[in-house]
DNA sequence: CAGTATCCAGCTGGATACTG
DNA sequence: CAGTATCCAGCTGGATACTG
């Protein structure tokens, strides 16, 4: 636990998060465009973004060989998922056995592309959030 | 279920997500943004960054009520987390009654800027995202 | 191949009570 | 005021077995 001892004149004020004209004036846009991010911003809906994103279509099994570590079934969930909120498109290929292929939608697309500020700045402050953990650890242990 | 009939001519091949040099390259680094982005795209965190964005410094009492539906628990652990990360700067004022204050780091006010990308997109993007679920409930419904 | 169905261990997070 | 501590219901997601 930190107790830093205060400096009472931090009195900063900051400008508002971005230019999203709406954001703060709809309490009910708010809400509906936090929900959307909450489950877009799911951990497997991600990397399949960016797996279809730089491959293109994929099958099924293809998309499971290329994330490390997803079971089967949060596969199916995940693009199920993508698919009723209209990232996805998935083809059902009438032969046995069955083939399935999944491409990105251009709204799935988009959002890849929006995503990509948050990567980058991942990318970017990687090494600042290492820094802050190790000193945040360091300040825990000294109590 | 759906169950489209294929057009076997879908050979789409998209450019890659984003231009992030070394995030298709190294795997390593790759996991790690990953986790990073898991850990901050979190709900409750989004939440207290727009907030803190917008006021400036604030109270652990103030942000609780600012923040419609977050429990005293999910607040703490939230913050707590924030600051480990170094996204948030909390201020113990040694009085009684105790006063806490919050404010973002500079790297916090960046990650709010990079998730603008993402607030924007689903700002302009909800009609598209209720439409494709509407027409998928009704796929569902036809069988 | 591309799933579905079932079971279940473990995490998540709310509610409630308590405290320096 | 700004938390911590405890309990616990419910969701999450893995493992396994099965199927058109």
């Amino acid at each position: 636990m930190t107790n830093v001892i205060a400096n009472p004149d931090v009195t900063r004020y900051q400008q508002p998060l971005c230019s999203c004209p709406t954001a703060a004036t709809d309490p009910a846009l708010e809400a509906l465009v936090r929900e959307i991010i909450g489950r877009v911003a799911d951990k497997w809906t991600m990397i399949v973004l960016e797996v279809l994103a730089e491959h293109g279509a994929l099958r099924f099994s293809q998309l499971g060989e290329r994330i490390a570590g997803v079971s089967q079934k949060m596969l199916t969930k995940t693009l199920r998922q993508m698919e009723a909120d209209g990232l996805v498109l998935r083809t059902v290929f009438p032969v046995i056995p069955p083939r399935v292929e999944y491409v990105l939608t251009d709204l799935g697309q988009s959002l890849g592309a929006a995503f990509c500020g948050v990567w980058i700045w991942a990318e970017q402050n990687r090494q600042s959030i290492m820094t802050a953990r190790a000193a945040f650890r360091a300040r825990e242990a000294a109590d």
